[in-house]
RNA sequence: GGCGUUGGUUAAACGGUCGCGGUGCGGGCCCGCAAGGGCACUGCAUCGAGGAAAGUCCGGGCUGCAUAGAGCAAGGUGCCAGAUAACAUCUGGGGGGCGAGAGUCCACGGACAGUGCAACAGAGAACAGUCCGCCAGCGGCUCGUCGCAAGGCGAGUGCGGGCAAGGGUGAAACGGUGCGGUAAGAGCGCACCGCGUCGGUGGCAACACGCGACGGCACGGCAAACCCCACCUGCAGCAAGGCUAAAUAGGGGGAGCAUGGCGCGGCUCGCGUCUUCCCCGGGUUGGCUGCUUGAGGCCGACGGUGACGUCGGUCCCAGAGGAAUGACCGUUCACGACAAAACCCGGCUUAUCGACUGACCCGGGCG
């Protein structure tokens, strides 16, 4: 499967661009994982984790969920529509082995491709944001 | 043979495809006159979590601040000797407990400096004490008996008296066993054991001794109770600390705007203020650095019982930053535990599916 990366600008790295998906973000939940999704600032998909020690204690089961979501993600990243994604795990995630945990996010992901499209409700979060292309 | 003891190594393996982070050599794009710089673009090569990375319990390095010396307070350590940068760690040794043994466990200095504590039980818990008990010589009292009588004898009482062996209580009760001794007893005497003091011998020392002399012989326990003694410790931590671009709001200084506008004023001077440029200093959000070559790993020689040290050779072995090791396919097996770096080391403690291996102990058989 060539032209599956996953590279550095695919992902949500700063606070405000958090935010801003937090804000106009539509939810969509599985069985383990709760996805928010809102318009892309980007001409691509991007995605961003937020997982905490809340439901995940031990840092090796973070970062397994971690793998597992980006695996996920980046297989289909090139079926998405220009959406930026939030990830979090929900209270049962601690009961899910891999395989369950796979099959509960690649299902997610699916239901954000096949979704509606976001449309940028308000004037006022994209814009702004769609001018930081620019390298720093 | 052992569900005996004690160390060490390892943490599924191999191939392929895709993906992520670092580094090296290229390519591309952007900024710049250039030197050069930037990139969350890209090709190839190469490297990429642990034995505990964990708990954050100790000890150091490093960094900033503080700091004449000494003392006090507070905290820590606590048999001896050594190892080490240092330690609460490690090594060797001593003592004590447990075990048949290999081994293993122990905060293991001081209770003649002082103040305290000891529940319950028990008579009694620290300059001892007598509940049951033992004794019957002596003083009482009662009864019986003998006697003319004084009184004798016997029994009882256990009031006075002697005793601490035995019973009983307790975590602990003021040496043990035996013999003598006695009314009964007791280190009361003796022997042996134990103990104390002084000396001797061995050992660097802790300490040991089937060594000698003296002493009938308690000097009890708890110091993870206060305390005393000896030794150690300045405080904070990589969000330490260093450097710095930019936007916005705004502070200080200087210059300019040909004699400018506005305010105070009747006018001039003057002062304040507005506007432009430059310089300086701080806060916010970022960026860079600290950031990995180190008390380093491996191999060998030598010294040492050993921890470890010295010398030589060789290797470079994660440096992320919302945080990199994963996914898929195939093959194999004993079907895979605990758990992931965050400045770095040395330890301790705790978690853990297994696999391999060294040394030693016990029992049995054969030679």
């Amino acid at each position: 499967m060539p032209g599956t990366r996953f590279p550095r600008h695919a992902r949500l790295l700063l606070p405000r661009e958090f935010d801003a998906v937090f804000q106009s973000g539509r939810r969509e939940r599985g069985r383990f994982f709760v996805c928010v999704v809102a318009a892309g600032a980007c001409a691509r998909a991007r995605i961003g984790f937020a997982v905490g020690k809340k439901h995940l204690p031990a840092a090796h089961d973070r970062n397994l969920v971690k793998r597992l979501a980006r695996e996920s993600f980046r297989a289909r990243r090139e079926r998405m529509p220009a959406v930026d994604l939030v990830l979090s795990p929900g209270r049962e995630v601690s009961r899910g082995d891999r395989v369950l945990l796979r099959r509960d996010l690649d299902a997610l992901f699916d239901r954000v491709i096949a979704g509606p499209i976001p449309v940028s409700a308000s004037v006022r979060t994209p814009t702004p944001v769609g001018g930081e292309e620019s390298p720093r």
